[in-house]
DNA sequence: CTGAAAGCGCTAACAG
DNA sequence: CTGTTAGCGCTTTCAG
């Protein structure tokens, strides 16, 4: 029963007595093909177990169905969620998807984008936090569409869904204010990148003058986006005296949270957290914890979605999407948590 | 900048003024070439942006470079971290990974396996519970070696990857017994599947019988692979009058553990949890919970190494690899908690 | 060490 | 509605 790929498209052509060109019309579901003999074409293509070869048919037709998924790692809740909702649409419109795990590193970045280019991808969804500007080069030098999920550059050269996070981190630094805290730490990636600098960071910016406080430097730390990092940050915001955080990372909250709860420091009597991926790990503890919630699975779609439409050379209306996040209040906050804009 | 595709072997060759062959011997890192042309041809690549087309490569030589890997989710964070561990080892051996969610669907894995065949991948790497015949059939027609990571066949027909279950599972309800509990409930998938019924439900009562306690059927409970799965069966745990618990699944373990919280039952003082997969779930909770532990980076890329010596034709000296395993004592048993074999 | 020639399996005009 | 004819870009004998 091996060798299944032993028949071509040519032993089915001859057993049928047509030419290649009407198996091809058939498997194509080219409708010029008279009913009678479309009929026998398909009984011989099941006799014979023939299936077609993607490969020939790539290089013949200079399409290979297949995108190339680049993301920092699977095995952060945050980009598989997004990249089940990549893949779900991707096989609706009948892509493969050609996945690639980056750490972040730009050097691996850029030889995944060029190893994506070699593969002949039809188009690419990029994951991460920033665009290094070789691995934009390489993406520029690139023959195939890219949009980005999860994330933007400064210029907006390239298409991406993302949600509005000035919006989102301005609400909950805000509603944390009203709560009563003067002093909110922001735990957020590195500000050299656009994401965090001109985004987060602004959103938290501009509620604290909205609330009439002052912005304070030493209240905003980075970290890596991981639980020991969560916990190593925390000893850092107490430091600090602050009394309630915002992070970017489910991770790296309940790192915080955690290594409250074993200082004996209540949550959320005595600090209050907010973090901002809602992905399981925020429900999952005791107290829950309160989360901006992103459309993850949408933010996938929606940009595969686009991504089909750019190699299809359609237009794209807009080109930065972005998607509505609301505030999931959980236990980490005190009930009176309000969310205004 | 666009179009770096648009150089072909043809057109560095004739730039040279050398023949394809000698180009694609470079390219290759064939040795029979004079230094001096090797030195032209890798100067003209350079200067014309050359990128060898994989496809057409894919065509001539019927390799691809590429490997299939079917799992039910990407979310799933067991899944998720063998896919790691997968993609690791597979790019260290150059292969590029192609990716397909089949939430354990039959007729989806069916589709799945003959979409890479067609697609002509060198190799598939399979996760999930159980093999349908049918699914088991499709893998046999294909003409691409295939092993399955995370779970096994009775029949052992395919090459695998995974911990010894019996012998886990054994040794937990064991230390849990010697703990001083009579009822441990043992929450696992379906009794259909041959990991759970002849391995991981082998081991709860193989430790029964040695520790001299009936078998009790209405103690083993069937359940979905998420956290509300876990909250739903812990209801029947608590009425079934377990004291303790052991999960084949993280998510199902929190929520049972969670469920016990807020019914005001104290873990582990009066209810003691342990899990299997030791995914971060595990830790990121207070209590963290306690946990067999699997190597399962590492059962990932051991998987993918054995696919590497299967595409390569080397005839393997044990099929069916059995990784060790570790309890980890963490807070949702007692301190006293034994591990024994 | 290098070139010529024959495909790999399929798509895509172009005729008819 | 169907066949013919070119390739797609590269690997791979086989000569030399």
């Amino acid at each position: 029963m091996k060798k299944k790929q032993s028949a071509t498209i040519y032993d089915v052509a001859s057993r049928v007595g047509v030419s290649l060109a009407t198996v091809s019309r058939v498997v194509n579901g080219n409708t010029n093909v008279r009913e009678s003999t479309k009929r026998k074409v398909l009984a011989a293509i099941d006799e014979l177990g023939y299936h077609p070869n993607a490969v020939a048919r790539g290089l013949a037709s200079k399409k290979t169905t297949t995108i190339g998924v680049v993301m920092p790692d699977v095995t952060d809740m945050y980009y598989s969620e997004l990249a089940r909702g990549i893949d779900d649409v991707a096989n609706m419109y009948h892509y493969d998807v050609l996945l690639t795990n980056t750490d972040e590193d730009p050097v691996r970045e850029t030889m995944a984008v060029n190893n994506l280019a070699t593969k002949q991808v039809d188009g690419i969804i990029f994951m991460g936090n920033e665009l290094d500007r070789e691995v934009l080069n390489t993406i520029a030098s690139v023959d195939a569409p890219v949009v980005l999920a999860g994330f933007l550059t400064s210029d907006g050269s390239l298409p991406s869904v993302n949600i509005d996070y000035v919006a989102a981190i301005r609400e909950s630094t805000k509603a944390l204010i009203r709560n009563g805290h003067q002093r909110v730490a922001l735990v957020i990636g590195p500000l050299t990148h656009a994401i965090n600098k001109q985004y987060r960071l602004k959103g938290y910016q501009d509620a604290l003058e909205e609330m009439g406080i002052d912005y304070d430097e030493s209240l905003v730390f980075t970290s890596h986006q991981d639980y020991a990092a969560g916990m190593q940050v925390a000893e850092r915001v107490t430091a600090a005296k602050a009394t309630a955080a915002i992070t970017y990372d489910d991770e790296v909250a309940l790192g915080i949270m955690n290594y409250m709860i074993d200082k004996g420091v209540k949550v959320p009597d005595d600090f209050e957290v907010v973090t901002s991926n809602n992905t399981k790990f925020a429900i999952v503890t005791r107290p829950a914890v309160t989360s901006i919630s992103q459309p993850k699975y949408d933010i996938g779609a929606v940009a595969m979605r686009m991504l089909t439409k750019l190699m299809n050379n359609e237009i794209l209306e807009d080109t930065q999407i972005t998607l509505p996040h609301t505030i999931e209040r959980r236990g980490t906050t005190k009930n009176d948590l309000e969310i205004k804009m």
